[in-house]
DNA sequence: CTTCTTGCAAACGCTTTGCACCGTT
DNA sequence: AACGGTGCAAAGCGTTTGCAAGAAG
């Protein structure tokens, strides 16, 4: 074995408690641990991008083609965990939503009309003032989400 | 005639600014005004709600029931106005769109997980900051949209 | 009279569901 | 053994499109 790799070491870790929940939330819940489940739950570790249940999908059959998982599957999956709030999603309309793990860090959202490529960032200022907006207007906060929508570096140059 | 109500005359004018608006739009680009392509306007216009394309044609078929307006004009005229920028929408995954008119004041949206529910608020500090973030990241920011989940004040007294 | 728009119905694309078989517990 | 999960194919549902008839310019 070469010398530590502290960047793996830390991915290992992460996705292994991340694992551990997963199987915590089954077991609760009285579900099975199945090969697809954490097939899903892999692959979407492994991916640095926010995917559609198709690409998701399409990912596991390429990595995994003897598993024939179904995207029927996928679709099962990915409410089951975003019910759990172990992932979150976008939505585009009727053209569906693009899923990503929740057990990142809390982030927002910068989307590029032309290409459709997402850049995350997050604003502090921005975090504390949304507490403050749904505690002056009665809301229980549970959540939020924020777009900014534009084009991106790249596509400007085009 | 009754002395002059303001709030009447602020609709009446405003309406009237937005139609024509939309009639300069249409000439722009050769295309016709028709009396659907107005009443559509004139019930987004006139609903405080958010809609759904199905929402609008019901109201659309209550109050003129003798156009026979087809769903399929709603979704046209719809597309035309967002692609316009005379109307914004905040989509739900598979469930589709809610439309409601641009030409209101800019601001974000409180969304209440149990009912649907959606409030309005602006926040200026939150504003400020999001053309700061689209600027340190090299983005043309075009347009944002913020959404906070929670439950209302009516939903968590139930 | 030309061109764009409309309503209808069929097509579409993403998502969900029913079912018989299979895997986990 | 019992119970939930899976893949498949069919169904669902919101949205889009092709087309012939109709209205606007």
């Amino acid at each position: 074995m070469p010398t530590v790799t502290t960047d793996f070491n830390d991915r290992t870790i992460e996705y292994e408690q991340l694992l551990n929940d997963f199987k915590s939330l089954l077991k609760k819940n009285s579900l099975k641990f199945t090969i697809q489940r954490e097939v899903i739950l892999e692959t979407l570790y492994n991916s640095d991008e926010h995917l559609t249940p198709e690409s998701l999908h399409h990912l596991i059959q390429e990595k995994f083609p003897d598993l024939k998982t179904g995207i029927a599957t996928v679709y099962r999956t990915l409410s089951l965990l975003e019910d759990s709030n172990m992932v979150t999603s976008l939505s585009f309309g009727a053209q569906g939503k693009k899923y990503e793990l929740g057990a990142k860090n809390h982030h927002d959202h910068l989307i590029c009309t032309e290409c459709g490529n997402i850049t995350e960032f997050v604003d502090e200022q921005i975090e504390t003032r949304q507490h403050h907006i749904a505690d002056e207007l009665g809301f229980k906060m549970l959540d939020h989400s924020m777009q900014i929508y534009g084009i991106c570096e790249t596509c400007q140059q085009k």
